[in-house]
Parts: C-alpha cells; sequence; structure tokens
DNA sequence: TGGTCTCTCCACCTTTTGGCTGATACGGCC
DNA sequence: GGCCGTATCAGCCAAAAGGTGGAGAGACCA
C-alpha cells in the first residue's frame, strides 16, 4: 500500500479541519500541508510536493482557485489537483477543467466519493461528483451555448450593471464591438435582453 | 464552570466534522448531536435538548434553515439558535433575525469569534461577524431603501428579464405605471439602470 | 491554401428605456 | 380637514439598447 500526501486548500479554517479529519480516518491517506490562499497553495505544494492537492475554487482574497490550478499544473504536472466546492456553477467547471483540474467534488459529496477521488487522481482517473458531470455532459452536447472567453468577460462585466459603453471603456474596445458580442451572447443564451442575460448569467453562473 | 451542550446543523460533514473538532478544543463546549436537515434538527433538538444549536441555512433538501429556527424557537424559546452560513444577504439575515436566531455568523469566522458566540448565546448575547452587523445597520439606517409591496413585487419580476410592456400586461398597469414604479425602484436601490437594479436584486436578495 | 473561429469595427434604423413634470385617487393618521 | 404614502396614468424628449448586414485581421487547422 502506498501512502497518497495531500494538500488542503480553502479559506475556511473549520473546512480544512473537517477535510483533514476525513481524510486522516484512512490510512493510505495523509494531510502534509494546509493553505488559505492560491499563493500559500503554490508555496505548500512546492514545500510538500503531495500527492494530491483538494482546493476550493472560492478564495477570500489574492489569487483565486483556477489560477492556482494553472499555476500548479504547469511547474508540476505529475501533481493531480482536485476542485472541492461548494457549486456546480457551469463555468467555474469548464474553467476548472480547462486549468488540469483531475476532478471536481462537491462539498455535501459523501466521504466515500472524496477518498475515491483523492486515490483516482493519482493514478490519472477524473471523478466528479454527478451533478457536475451531468452538468459537463450539457455543455459537450449544447457546444452553441459554449461563450468565447472575451464574450464571458463582457457577460461578467454585464453582470455588475454596467452600460454599452463603459463596457466599452473597460475593455478597451468601441460600443460597436460591444454590441455585436453581446449580440453573440444573447444568441447562446437564448435570451433576447440584456435583463434576461443578466439574469440567467447570475442564476446559471453562480455569480455572486 | 457550566458545560455548553451544542447540536451543529449542516448539510455538508466536512463542515459539521470540522466544527465539531473545533469547538471540541474548548473544555466548555461539547457537541451532543448533528443534523444534516430541517427535519433532522428538530429531532436532534428535541431529542438532546442542547443549549445552542449552530444551524447552517442552505440546506440541501427539505425544510430549511429559516423554518427550522421557527420551529426550534417556538418548541424551546430557551434554546439559542446561532446562523453559521457562507453568505451574508440582506435578506437572510432579516428573515434569521425575525425567526428568533440569536447570532449570525460567516463560516469564515475566526474560531475565537465562533466560541465567543456561542458562550453569548447561552447568555442572552447575540453575536454576529462584522459584515453581517454592517449590513443590519445599514438596513435600519437606510428605511429609503424599503421597497413598497408592489414595487419589490415589479423588482421581482423584472428579474425575470421582461420588457417594461411585459410588466405592464403581468401587473394589469400601463406602461407609464411600470416606469414610475421603476424609477422609485432606482432611486431606493441607488443605481441607474434596469441593468444594475436586476444585478442588486439578485444578489442582494439571494434570488434563484 | 482554403476554411473556420474569434475579435474587432462601421452604418442605419427601430424599439426600449430613463428623466422630467404633472395629474388623480384612495387610505391612514394626527 | 389637511398631510403623507401608495398606486395609478400621461406626454415629451434624449439616451441607450437591439436588429440587420457587412467587413477586415489574425490564429489555427486540415
Amino acid at each position: 500500500m502506498t501512502t497518497i500526501s495531500v494538500v488542503l486548500v480553502d479559506d475556511h479554517t473549520v473546512v480544512r479541519s473537517g477535510l483533514k479529519a476525513l481524510l486522516g480516518t484512512q490510512a493510505d491517506l495523509v494531510v502534509v500541508g494546509e493553505a488559505s490562499s492560491g499563493e500559500e497553495a503554490l508555496v505548500a505544494a512546492a514545500q510538500h510536493s503531495p500527492g494530491v492537492v483538494l482546493m476550493d475554487l472560492a478564495m477570500g482574497a489574492g489569487m483565486d482557485g483556477i489560477e492556482a490550478i494553472k499555476q500548479l499544473r504547469q511547474r508540476n504536472p505529475k501533481q493531480a489537483v482536485i476542485v472541492f466546492t461548494t457549486y456546480d456553477s457551469d463555468a467555474d467547471i469548464v474553467r476548472a477543467v480547462d486549468a488540469g483540474a483531475m476532478g471536481y467534488l462537491l462539498k455535501d459529496a459523501a466521504p466515500e466519493e472524496i477518498f475515491a477521488a483523492v486515490r483516482g487522481a493519482v493514478q490519472g482517473k477524473s471523478v466528479m461528483s454527478a451533478p457536475v458531470a451531468s452538468r459537463l455532459f450539457q455543455q459537450l452536447r449544447n457546444p452553441d451555448e459554449i461563450l468565447t472567453p472575451r464574450e464571458a468577460e463582457l457577460l461578467s462585466l454585464l453582470t455588475e450593471g454596467l452600460s454599452n459603453r463603459d463596457l466599452g471603456k473597460r475593455l478597451f474596445i468601441s460600443e460597436a464591438t460591444v454590441k455585436t458580442h453581446l449580440a453573440h451572447i444573447y444568441a447562446k443564451l437564448g435570451v433576447e435582453t440584456r435583463a434576461a442575460a443578466i439574469a440567467t448569467a447570475i442564476r446559471r453562473e453562480g455569480m455572486r
């Protein structure tokens, strides 16, 4: 039996200690480090070079989870990263997978599911919670709905209530281009107004 | 020294075990029961009659936290309930306080803050995380921001992406009246466009 | 090399929204 | 009886948003 070393990344103390206690019940899993931000995660991973990094995407301040995953994967591709978060938003899942995450667990996952994901990750298997898998499946089935990076960027600003003019200023593009992007976004989201787009975006992507 | 018994209610296993471990470090605090839903919380509270119930508002299925608080308070007014959740939405805070919560902690609260809240709650003191307190304060200080029933109704429909014309049809009023209401809503929310109003409404009221 | 995708921009036109001023009516409240 | 808050409606005008159709540049890929 080989021992699997794990680094936990979450800005909530109670979540970390809970996970640590949970993983501690398994003889082959050992938590070798903890971090509460993306930056700390990079340091901890470099220091302990764990087999698996369990990471929350939402971090209070500093580098976010997605960026941390990218950097971790870049520095050590053999290290597996599993996302461990509360929400199963479409955008997060796609971004996390793009960034190189090996698994995607929701925080209400059963203990066995978590253990299986950690063990599977070191063998190159990717494990994800059922709701996550079904969302990913939908994304693949409906490629129309996938926004380009630029469109996603625009949509994100849109949910802050900006006008076309302001969007243009913020993104250093003309108002005409903003309108073009918006028209594409509306088509992909299946809505007709910016209001509906905002409502859809906030509700479905778990933006807050 | 008197021992304070606590029941934990949260649908996330790791959060419960984390909290349990955390509270276990204090000699005067003991976790006597756990529950993962509103219904279970009522059973656990009846069975163990704890001094304090620490409860997450968001429960995956069944009775939600607010309803559970109401019922707990009704059955045993001496029992203190502390909300322990991830978000500080205005609506949740007000509803929780209305339901009879003694405290309102965010999950990223420092351990000392959590201990203090539990100890304070049994003495009738209410403790809340700083961001929560400031939000409550704002609510009280800005009564202007309270929408009339009709305005709230309109805002709710607005978040579905309806146009002024559609809003009028849906509420059996003229478009002119819709515009009047909207102008009032914008003023109260401190925004200038319908887009910003929608974003504000969805984010702050936790509509989804 | 040709096709496709993405991002950028433009002009023209219609519809929608928002700002402003004003009005009527109903119900509490002091 | 006046005052205030709420809900209803109107017209006018400027600004913003949305629809249509087109186009060029750069990246990537077969």
